[in-house]
DNA sequence: CGATCGTTTGACAAGGGTCAAAATGCGTGG
DNA sequence: CCACGCATTTTGACCCTTGTCAAACGATCG
C-alpha cells in the first residue's frame, strides 16, 4: 500500500502540472521519494504548535488537518492525498497550525529544499495557493450551502483533486472515509451525512459501492452547486 | 480619513511585529505609503481572477474578501484591515481567488518587492501564514460552534486583530460593519445575528453604542469559545 | 461466533431561517 | 431646525433543516 509504482515519481507528476520544474527539480524529487516514512493510521502526524521543519509531502494514503474543541468536537479543516505538502507557508520557524492526523496508513517523504526563484519554488508556493484555494471553498462551502449541497460540491472537488494524481477519473473515484469523518468536515452530524448520501443516490446523482463513487450525471451535480474547479494562476 | 498620522508607519508597525525588520526595509515600506490609492465604499478592488501583482496593503479603512453564489448568496471569506496585505501568496502569475470589496472608504499603497530571503520576504510570508490561520479559525467557528459563540468568537478575533495595529485595546473596538455584513460572514442570517447580539449584551458579555464595542467581561467571553489568540511562529 | 466499527432508521426536539412589518437612526435638502 | 427618504436594526409568528437519542442492522476480524 506504501509503494510507489515505477515510472514518473507522484511528486514529480503532481508538481510539475503545478509548475514547469526542470531535470533537476525533477530528480531530486524523484530522489526524496525514495526514502518514505510510514504513519500508522489515526496516529498524530504532526502535532499542532510542533516545528514544521523539516516539511513533508504525502505519497500514499489519507490524511487530515483537525481540531479539537473544548467540548469535545472535531472540525477537519482539510484532507491530504497523495502529492499533497504537509503544512501550508515554509516560512522559518513555521509552527502547525493543526494537528495532522493520518486517517488511513501513509507514507510520506521528506520536500527538497528549493531555492527561492527557482521553478521549484514557484511549485511550492502554487501548492500553497491551491491550499488557500481549498480553504476558502471549504468556508463558503460549510457557511452557504445547505447539507445536500456540500456534500455534493465537497464530493467533486475531493474527485477533482485525486484526479489530479492520477488517483481518479472526473466520473469516478475510490473513498476511505467513513460518514463521520465527512461530517467532521463539513459541519454536519453524521446521521445527516448519511439522509443525505442517500437522497442524493435516489436522485441519481450518485452511486457507491464499497467505497467507490461515480457520478451518473457530472453535469448535473455541478450545476446543482455552481461548481468551478480551482485555478491560481494565469 | 485617508491619512496617516505622523510617526512610525502603519505598515512598518504592523509588519516588524510580525519578523524584525531592518531600518532599509522600514524606509522602504514608509516610502511607500507615501503614494497611496484610495477606493470608494462599496467599490471592487479586485475582482476574482485578476492579476494580483502588483501587490498592495490596505492603509485605512476596511475591506473584505467575498464570494457571489449564482442563486445571489454572498459569503464573506475574510476581512481586511488597516495594516493588512492584499491578496495571499504571491507567486508569480498569481490571480485574485476572490473579489476583493472595500466596505468603507478606503486606502491602498504599493507594496515594496521584498528580495527572497530577507527579513521582508520573511515578513510577507509570516502574513500569509497569519492569514492562512484566520481562514481556518473561520472554518472551525461556521463548522462547530452556534450562532451564539461564532459571533462572540468572530468579535474578540476581530479585537485582537485590530489591537495589532494600534486601532483598538484588548477591551473596546470599534466596528463600522452592518449586521448583514457580519452574518454573510457568519453564515448566518442578519435577523439571527440581531437576536444574537442581543442576547450577549443580556448576558453581560458585550456593550456597545455608536458602533463602539466593548468586553465587559472578556475573560468570560474567552472561556465561552475556547478562545486562543494566533500563533504563527516560535 | 462474539466484538467492534460503521451504516441505517425512526421519533422527536431545537436552532436558525423566512417573511413582513415596525422602529430607529442618519444624512440630505429645504 | 425640521422633514423627508433611505438604510439598518428590531420584533413577532411560523416553518424547515438539521441535531439528538436510541436502537437495529450489517460487515469485518480475531
Amino acid at each position: 500500500m506504501t509503494q510507489g509504482q515505477a515510472g514518473p515519481s507522484l511528486l514529480s507528476m503532481r508538481l510539475s502540472q503545478v509548475a514547469p520544474l526542470d531535470g533537476a527539480d525533477l530528480a531530486a524529487l524523484q530522489d526524496a521519494e525514495r526514502e518514505t516514512r510510514v504513519f500508522r493510521a489515526r496516529s498524530e502526524m504532526v502535532r499542532e504548535g510542533e516545528s514544521l521543519v523539516p516539511r513533508r509531502a504525502l505519497l500514499a494514503g489519507w490524511a487530515c488537518h483537525q481540531r479539537i474543541l473544548i467540548d469535545g468536537q472535531r472540525q477537519i479543516l482539510s484532507f491530504l492525498v497523495p502529492g499533497d505538502l504537509i503544512g501550508p507557508h515554509p516560512h522559518t520557524q513555521a509552527i502547525a497550525p493543526t494537528t495532522v492526523l493520518a486517517v488511513s496508513e501513509v507514507a510520506t517523504c521528506l520536500l527538497p529544499q528549493a531555492k527561492p526563484t527557482t521553478a521549484l519554488a514557484e511549485a511550492y508556493a502554487r501548492s500553497a495557493a491551491f491550499e488557500h484555494h481549498y480553504l476558502m471553498a471549504q468556508v463558503t462551502r460549510i457557511g452557504r450551502l445547505d447539507a445536500y449541497q456540500r456534500i455534493a460540491d465537497w464530493l467533486l472537488e475531493t474527485c477533482d483533486r485525486l484526479t489530479l494524481v492520477g488517483l481518479a477519473t472526473p466520473l469516478q473515484f475510490a473513498l476511505p472515509l467513513t460518514q463521520e469523518l465527512l461530517a467532521d468536515t463539513l459541519g454536519l452530524t453524521s446521521v445527516h451525512v448519511n439522509r443525505m448520501m442517500q437522497m442524493l443516490r435516489r436522485d441519481d446523482l450518485l452511486k457507491s459501492s464499497g467505497g467507490v463513487f461515480t457520478f451518473p450525471d457530472r453535469l448535473r451535480l455541478e450545476r446543482l452547486v455552481d461548481y468551478k474547479p480551482v485555478r491560481v494562476s494565469s
